[in-house]
DNA sequence: AAGACGGGGCT
DNA sequence: AGCCCAGTCTT
């Protein structure tokens, strides 16, 4: 009988990534034992494109407000909205609201048990399927996530510019994926990803897979994945309307459904959906005497950069100075959702 | 396949 | 003042 080494390759590289997870891993809120799947669901959902520190917060008042799948169905829609709101990713809030009605009542609470039940549901798609499956029910399944992909590409010198690099990596990332502890193993490499291998100035000495990783034997790290090409932030301005009435009541509106900041409120503004967004004085509504202030706002979106210049205005009619909105005292602003931008001009009144 | 979609922590 | 995200949905 040929002998055979007693573990393979990937099995040497799961363990020893384990015992460092066991060492030196993270204790964050929704890693507490045993792993009910709800806290993992609303965590990953707030994880999306989210970093560990914002997200500590939110998902502590999420717990607290929403403690069961159940309550979470059964709330209204703006409650989600309004403790979402400064997050960001606004449609994570709708997705994870109807995610919960739909494992609620369709599945009288109970949640599918693997990635490919959970990908089904609004709001999860490969990533936080297979984070929610392994962590939650210890499903071996991969997590490829912007952390793994960097984590493996440094580890397996993948070159992420070539045809195929992708799925090569999802290859790989499966075949290190243990059969048991997958759920250990997920926040293991996304431990790994966040705090050794780093995207700048990898903590390689500290690494548990130092031995194995290609790009530390060629001091390639940097190389590993290759940078992307940034696009310069276009810059818009815009004026955002303070319009008090003589109640000391202020005008907001509440945006669209879909889009930039879908379904939060706002102040009146100019428009700044556009790059080439104009305004027009004369396009002001009648009937208020404006005043221009030195007040600007700069906000940084995805896409561009923003710089609100604040007017303020009292209205002496009873007209209604845009079709839509309302009159809010200052004092219940605080019940409505609003962006951080919105925060912003609100914070300087 | 590409673009839209926020915000803040870190360097 | 950039850089980087614990991605998903829409078109």
């Amino acid at each position: 009988m040929p002998s055979s080494p007693p573990y393979t390759k990937d099995i040497l590289l799961s363990n020893q990534l384990l015992a460092w997870f066991d060492a030196n891993g993270r204790t964050l809120p929704w890693r507490s034992k045993p792993c009910a799947p709800y806290p993992v669901v609303v965590s990953e959902f707030m994880l999306q494109q989210t970093t560990v520190a914002s997200v500590i917060p939110y998902f502590q008042r999420f717990m607290e407000r929403f403690p069961t799948v159940q309550s979470l169905s059964e709330s209204p829609l703006d409650d989600v909205y309004h403790l979402w709101q400064g997050l960001g990713y606004y449609s994570r809030a709708k997705n994870l609201h109807r995610t919960a009605q739909i494992v609620a009542r369709e599945g009288c609470g109970v949640w599918p048990s693997t990635a490919l039940g959970l990908k089904e549901l609004p709001g999860i798609g490969p990533y936080a399927a297979a984070a929610i499956a392994s962590i939650a029910f210890d499903e071996p399944v991969a997590v490829l996530d912007g952390n793994v992909r960097r984590v493996l590409s440094r580890l397996f010198l993948v070159d992420m510019n070539e045809k195929g690099a992708l799925s090569q990596l999802r290859e790989l990332a499966q075949s290190i994926t243990p059969a048991q502890r997958a759920g250990d193993y997920a926040g293991a490499i996304m431990d790994l990803g966040a705090m050794i291998c780093r995207p700048k100035n990898p903590l390689c000495e500290e690494c548990p897979w130092k031995e194995a990783c290609g790009a530390y034997a060629t001091g390639a790290q940097a190389l590993y994945p290759s940078p992307k090409i940034k696009i310069a932030q276009p810059l818009r301005e815009a004026f955002v309307f303070v319009l008090t009435d003589r109640q000391g009541r202020i005008f907001v509106r509440q945006r669209p459904e879909s889009g930039l900041l879908g379904h939060l409120w706002e102040l009146p503004h100019s428009g700044f959906e556009r790059n080439d967004a104009q305004f027009d004085t004369a396009a002001l509504p009648p009937g208020i005497s404006w005043e221009e202030t030195d007040m600007t706002i700069k906000h940084t979106f995805t896409h561009f950069k923003l710089s609100l210049h604040v007017m303020k205005g009292l209205l002496s009619t009873n007209a209604s100075p845009w079709p839509e909105g309302k009159w809010v005292l200052p004092a219940h602003l605080k019940d409505l959702a609003f962006p951080t931008v919105m925060q912003k001009v609100l914070l300087k009144l």
